[in-house]
DNA sequence: AAAGTGACGCATT
DNA sequence: TAATGCGCCACTT
């Protein structure tokens, strides 16, 4: 409950992810001033908030979360197709066209 | 300070 | 592409 200042940054920025666009754990970490991309994950665990898009937010591979809270990956899927993310496989997103950072 | 835990990452198989 | 194993780093107790 201390490291809030780590978790806040990362929600923070994962809840600037663009609509339509989706990064991965280690960029977002990153982005967080961290090099550890488990640590975004539990941040956005212990907060599962409707305003944290976390669907958004997939493995290095491009896929997502099989952990994700109570919902399953479909849950995501729904979503992010909704915003016009593509996917390449039931699990996996299309990385190279819809990654929110490529030149890294 | 040390050990335990983990919504991962990458190299191999 | 999928499955397995090892490693890294930050958070909690």
């Amino acid at each position: 409950m201390e490291a809030q200042n780590t978790f806040k940054k990362i929600r923070t920025l994962v809840a600037k992810i663009p609509k339509g666009k989706v990064a991965t754990y280690g960029d977002i970490a990153r982005l967080a001033g961290i090099t550890d991309a488990r640590v975004v994950g539990w941040a956005i665990r212990g907060n599962t908030d409707p305003k944290i898009p976390c669907q958004r937010v997939v493995k290095a591979d491009g896929s997502v979360a099989e952990n994700y809270g109570a919902a399953d990956w479909r849950e995501q899927k729904s979503r992010l197709l909704s915003e016009g993310v593509s996917f390449k496989a039931q699990k996996r997103v299309d990385l190279e066209k819809h990654r929110l950072i490529q030149n890294f």
